[in-house]
Order: structure tokens, then C-alpha cells, then sequence
DNA sequence: TCCTCTAACACTTTTGAATCGC
DNA sequence: AGCGATTCAAAAGTGTTAGAGG
């Protein structure tokens, strides 16, 4: 498993691979992601961000979108995301606040989504932003079109990894970092709860402008059985007025280390047209790491780093590693709810906690026992 | 009864093939 | 013939909501 170095300066030299790195990993502290889209992804995560997940595969919105900078220009990485659990709670929407509604369930088969230009050069992923526009979720474990598989009403966050590596299937050896930002947090569900979600997609999301109040489409025009036209829109947009911020806290989050030691590996495919677009499933208790996130006064870059160790290994991550510090390490739910989540806090709270964090493995045969990726999904 | 999920709907945007002009 | 610009239809994607199911 791994233990967790917080640095500082990203030039600092924290990490301790257990086997020589490779002869160009030196490099590999000083790369940096930032979030593109990170006043767009604040203003959701102030409400509360959803996600919706469907049986044949939901798009993220917003869509994740980061810029790298650090890389080599002339060595190859290949970009992958991911979504990890936010804590080991599943929730419900009440009362217009979400509340925990038990323990999560298990997680269903981890998938990574590899972006579809790896693998490319350094100079080539730090020309422009990468987009992970085509990431799809759903609900279905039994989904075969390589979609992120994730629970409803469960809580999660995308994480990015930035492997040097030539080819897909050589990932597992070649130097990597991980980052995440505490903005992406989101729950996943099958139809929007909260009304306030809905109102900034659909101002938003370009594909939603139908929706749109004022907009060409009429609601009334729904013939599907004679239906009215849409009364929750009406309801919500009422809610949107009258709801006062309070009843928009999210529960609280917490965080917990997440590591593995099974075996390991690479087994990249694709059935959509290229290889460089392929994700990968692993077993939920065969998780590339899962790792606790701290909290630094940041512009959106990283300055985690994380080494393998040996620890227990924890299906869910450790509530003790909170992203959002809590008064207590206490995991009780109720507890938990009685303290405001990340969505309450103010923007410049927000500004002070949002920063991403990041994890350097000196090279992946480092915790090769710990698979990044376990099989693939196709 | 309550909660969650699914499918159909009307609409917009994106995509890509076909066409046209230089 | 080759290239770029334009057009247009099909595909993809969106949130809403009634109804099904647990």
C-alpha cells in the first residue's frame, strides 16, 4: 500500500521508488495539471454537483478539461482517467439537502478511460487542453461499451493519471502521476434531485438550450400520453427562488486511502474504432490506489506526492485521510452531516480549499502489485 | 407509500458525407 | 485533380416526466 508525503514545492524530491527510476523519471515531480474549467466546476460544486448516469451512458458536464504543463516534449505519456469513490457512504435527496442513506455499496468494476490522443508526446499533450469530452457514465455492470461504471447516489471523483509510456500496453512500467481536484467531486444519479443543478446545466450545456426557460421548445408540447406540460420545471424553478442556501449542504465528505496489492495486468482494447481510446476495467478490490487528499492553499496545480508503503489494504478509502477536514475523525454519517460539506462553503473558502492533489510514483513497477490496471473490459 | 430507475419525448448541437467553386 | 468552404441530413446528446418496479 502506500504511504502519503505532502510536499510543498513540486520540485522537491519526495517521492522513494523501491526500484531504480527510470533513467528520465526526474522529471516526472515538476508536472503539472490544472483544471480548465475550474470556475465552471466551483459554481456546481458550491450547489452540489450531479451527475447523471444512464443505462446506455451519460456524458460528464462539465466536461473535464485539463492542461498539462512539466512533461518531457519528446518522451510519450498516455493520459487516463478515472472515477474513485468520495467516501463509503451511499446518500439520499431530502428535503431538498442530500442526507446519507447507509453504507455504499460494493463498488462496481473500476474502469479507466484512456484519452483517445494517447499515447503522444510531451509537447503534444502540453500544446493545448485535453478534453475528456467523450466520457460516459453508467449505471449498467454489465455495460460493453467500456463506459465508467459507477453507482447511483453514491458520491465520486474523477482523477487524471499521466503515464510515460510508448504504448497502452506498456503503462504498467512507465513512470506516472495522479492528479484530482476537490471541485469534481460528484454524485451520481439517475435524475437530477437537486433543482439548482439542473438550472446551471441546462444555462450551460449547450445540448440542454431546449430547456432552456423562454427557449423555442415549449414544455407544453409533451404529447407522450397526453401529459401536462411540465410542472417539476415549474416546482424547481420555484425552488430555485425560494430555497434558502442551507438546504442545499451536501453531507459531508471525507476521504479515505484506498490501496491494493493484487496482481496486475495490461490488457488494453478497443472496439470503437482505435486503440488509443479504450478503457480499462479493474476489480473493485483491485484499485490502482485511492489515495487521501489534503488540503493547500493552491492555483490548481499539485503538490501531492505519494510513495507505495505497506498498509492494510482498505476497500473503501479511510475516512481519517478527509479531503475536507472535519472536528472529527469520527465516520458516523450523522456525525459526518452535522458539519457543512465542500458545496457550503463560501467562494473564497472555496478558493482557499480548492486545490488538486497529486500523487508521483517514481515508476509503476514500483507497486506493480498494486494493478493500475487489472483487465480490461473488452 | 416512498424511492429509484427507465424509456420516450422534443429539441439543439455535432458530425460527416456530399456538393460546389476556385 | 486537389483543396477548402458550404450545405444538409443523420446521429448524438440534453433534461423532463410518467410509469414501472423494488
Amino acid at each position: 500500500m502506500f504511504i502519503f508525503i505532502v510536499s510543498s514545492d513540486c520540485k522537491s524530491n519526495m517521492s522513494v521508488p523501491r526500484s531504480p527510476p527510470a533513467a528520465d523519471s526526474y522529471q516526472q515531480g515538476c508536472i503539472r495539471m490544472t483544471l480548465e474549467n475550474a470556475d465552471l466546476w466551483k459554481s456546481f460544486h458550491n450547489i452540489g454537483t450531479e451527475m447523471i448516469i444512464t443505462k446506455h451512458g451519460r456524458r460528464v458536464f462539465p466536461h473535464c478539461s485539463v492542461s498539462l504543463t512539466g512533461l518531457q516534449p519528446f518522451a510519450n505519456y498516455i493520459i487516463m482517467m478515472d472515477m474513485v469513490p468520495e467516501d463509503s457512504f451511499k446518500y439520499k435527496w431530502k428535503k431538498n439537502q442530500w442526507e446519507v442513506a447507509g453504507k455504499a455499496e460494493p463498488q462496481p468494476p473500476c474502469r479507466t478511460y484512456m484519452h483517445p490522443d494517447s499515447p503522444a508526446t510531451g509537447s503534444h499533450w502540453m500544446k493545448q487542453s485535453l478534453s475528456f469530452l467523450k466520457v460516459k457514465l453508467t449505471n449498467n455492470t454489465l455495460d460493453q461499451h467500456g463506459h465508467i461504471i459507477l453507482h447511483s447516489m453514491h458520491r465520486y471523483f474523477p482523477r487524471f493519471h499521466v503515464i510515460q509510456a510508448d504504448s497502452p500496453y506498456t503503462v504498467r512500467w512507465g513512470p506516472f502521476q495522479t492528479f484530482s481536484f476537490p471541485e469534481t467531486t460528484f454524485t451520481a444519479v439517475t435524475a437530477y434531485q437537486n433543482p439548482k443543478i439542473t438550472k446551471l446545466k441546462i444555462d450551460h450545456n449547450p445540448f440542454a438550450k431546449g430547456f432552456r426557460e423562454g427557449g423555442t421548445h415549449s414544455h407544453g408540447k409533451r404529447c407522450r400520453n397526453g401529459s401536462p406540460p411540465a410542472k417539476r420545471a415549474t416546482l424547481d424553478r420555484k425552488a430555485l427562488c425560494s430555497s434558502p442556501p442551507d438546504l442545499q449542504r451536501m453531507p459531508s465528505t471525507s476521504q479515505s486511502a484506498q490501496a491494493e496489492k493484487n496482481q496486475a495486468s495490461v490488457q488494453p482494447s478497443s472496439k470503437e474504432g482505435h486503440l488509443s481510446a479504450w478503457a480499462v476495467e479493474q476489480d473493485p478490490s483491485e484499485r490502482l490506489h485511492t489515495e487521501p487528499l489534503e488540503l493547500h492553499e493552491y492555483d490548481y496545480s499539485c503538490e501531492e506526492q505519494m510513495v507505495p508503503a505497506s498498509m492494510a489494504y482498505q476497500p473503501y478509502r479511510l475516512v481519517e485521510y478527509t479531503r475536507f477536514p472535519f472536528p472529527s475523525n469520527d465516520v458516523d454519517p450523522a456525525h459526518a452531516l452535522a458539519h457543512p460539506p465542500p458545496h457550503t462553503l463560501s467562494t473564497a473558502e472555496h478558493g482557499a480549499q480548492q486545490q488538486p492533489t497529486y500523487h508521483h510514483h517514481g515508476n509503476a513497477a514500483d507497486w506493480s502489485q498494486y494493478p493500475l490496471f487489472s483487465y480490461s473490459c473488452w
